[in-house]
DNA sequence: GAAAGCTCCGAAATCGATTTCGAAAACTAA
DNA sequence: TTAGTTTTCGAAATCGATTTCGGAGCTTTC
């Protein structure tokens, strides 16, 4: 009923703790015929080293934490795959924590994740997150931090991310290539880094080709860039731009896949009429009438390396090495469908 | 650099480590004065107590763990975000892990939980879980666990679930009211229960419409019930038959995107050719052209649910109170799109 | 036979907070 | 003044594992 300790051991064996302890360390000072008396009673027992003591003897948890802005999202999902694969990997656990895109609660939960005593933090900021405050704080605690796809730039961590802005420039000068000349962008909000990236590429593509950059055809789809944003946002392009808009550059698939039911609901024909391009790959993407063209952004990599580069630091900062940061940049790549 | 202690409060202030604890957790044998001038100090240098060292002594870790097949997984999502909103709410944190629909990883996670000291478990089986004895295992640690959405009737634990077979019933005679006659169902794999509860559902809703049951009709969706199945299955539906077959009964919406994506792929048309009704409401099945009929689960509740369930028992055990084991069933409901 | 070297073991300190229990200090009552 | 109360504090044990350091017992060496 109550668990096994080291001290049951012990007792059983008519030895200390201490050379029941090493014993299962594999210490050298420890005779061969004890050693396998302890190992093979601790295995009979079943016996499970009580991970707290440890933890607080060591002073290391061997846990990550892991705050993302929401988990009901495909390349979140993929990311948090990731991230569990790698830490799984090489004996770390992850706790996985959301902000909601608001920076109170990622404050909290960063609050949490220090209570926990984490070894180290992934993240990926929330839309509201425009200081980084709190974020300095526990890296000056000599706590490491890489942050993912949505990062703040001037933070002193390690980052792992997408090239945003080539990405979208990819994307857009595709849809150029196609002969569409009056190119629309739903963008994010005005706070993310991506956001604004991904905009410029926009902006990038249209003026190295010749297409002059209008700011009536750029939408905000605000804070959650969500289905009804592109829903609702499609309903006022078509109002205020009627005949004079040939494509659309999503800042996200849910917002094309919602710009394209507006389309299916309004007898607007894709891609004859109105061009639409996602960003992210969502499986929906693949499965919805017609099909959407998006750029490919890879999750799971990005959620694994970024752990990867995270526990690295942390056994640096154990071992009172001196750790340097890194930006590694992951690639993307366009998947062309139907909708383009 | 290093983490504030309760001793350096205390040494800042002359007093002892027992008193500055006492103070901090409103022991009524300290004077106002200390007490006012510890809580003060501790929020100056934002102390945050050593939880790994408080649940070392206190036996317990405030933590629940919980284990779902996958993570990218509409419906998990929504259950993890109410597991989240309820162990936050009762100030427990929660470490989410995946089986990966996979019997040993399933165990694996368990024994990580274990390690961990979790308070107590949610799990949702894996498609391959047949024999409990893993589960029975823990119930016998006295560490409780609460099953949902796919669970073992015979596990003597507390479960959350939704009627399978009602909602199964529901849906075969929605379609057979909209006047189809030969009702094919995609089932998903033999083993897991709500698989079986689904399937009966759905031939007890053709037998009390006077429809005959024809096994040649039931197609199984192995082990994933994913896109490919409803895709593949589809096409051997087709090809079997043909003009004898007029609805699809599909045990989740992306088996039943599958089914429509064929469709769409070889101009069948739905709901004319054919119905196809899913199950489970994914985003996507509204935005899907047609959009997709499906029964609604209430997936942020179960999981709400199943959270408030086990912190009540661990409470209990905590307290030595009996606990007494429940099964919640948790309503269902149709909504009815385009593909009926 | 004494010194030196090995092998093997365990007492004790430690991590940081909690809690019991005893006792000093201050105060009240007789 | 003394006995009894109340207020306030802290020493010490505890949770379970790790690790340092010293020492007992045995073997080797000259």
């Amino acid at each position: 009923m109550r668990p096994i300790t080291l001290k049951d051991i012990a007792q059983k064996l008519n030895i200390s703790v201490t050379t029941a302890s090493k014993a299962l360390k594999g210490y050298s000072d420890v005779s061969k015929k004890t050693k396998e008396a302890v190992i093979s009673l601790a295995k009979e027992l079943k016996y499970i080293p009580n991970s707290i003591a440890v933890n607080l003897r060591t002073k290391h948890t061997n846990t990550i934490g892991v705050i993302i802005p929401t988990i009901v999202h495909q390349f979140f999902s993929k990311v948090i795959n990731g991230v569990i694969a790698e830490a799984e990997k090489q004996g770390y656990f992850v706790i996985t924590l959301q902000s909601n895109e608001n920076l109170e609660f990622e404050k909290k939960q960063l609050d949490l994740l220090l209570q926990k005593r984490v070894d180290g933090i992934l993240i990926s900021l929330s839309n509201e997150t425009t200081k980084f405050d709190h974020l300095t704080a526990i890296l000056n605690k000599d706590i490491p931090i890489v942050m993912f796809d949505k990062i703040g730039k001037l933070v002193p961590c390690s980052k792992v991310i997408i090239n945003d802005r080539k990405a979208a420039y990819d994307a857009v000068t595709h849809l150029i290539h196609q002969g569409y000349k009056r190119i629309s962008h739903f963008r994010g909000g005005l706070n993310p880094q991506n956001s604004i990236d991904r905009f410029l590429g926009y902006k990038k593509a249209l003026e190295d080709h010749g297409l002059t950059f209008d700011p009536s055809l750029v939408y905000i789809c605000g804070n959650n860039s969500d289905f009804e944003d592109g829903y609702n946002n499609a309903k006022k392009l078509f109002k205020e731009h009627k005949h004079n808009v040939d494509a659309v550059f999503a800042i996200t698939d849910v917002v094309a896949v919602g710009i394209i039911k507006y389309c299916n609901d309004n007898q607007i024909k894709i891609p004859s009429e109105i061009a639409v391009f996602g960003f992210s790959d969502w499986f929906m993407s693949s499965v919805i009438s017609p099909s959407l063209s998006t750029v490919v952004q890879p999750g799971f990599e990005m959620g694994r390396k970024a752990t990867e580069i995270l526990i690295d630091e942390i056994k640096k900062k154990q071992d009172e090495k001196p750790i340097e940061i890194v930006q590694v940049v992951l690639p993307t790549s366009l998947v062309l469908r139907e909708s383009t």
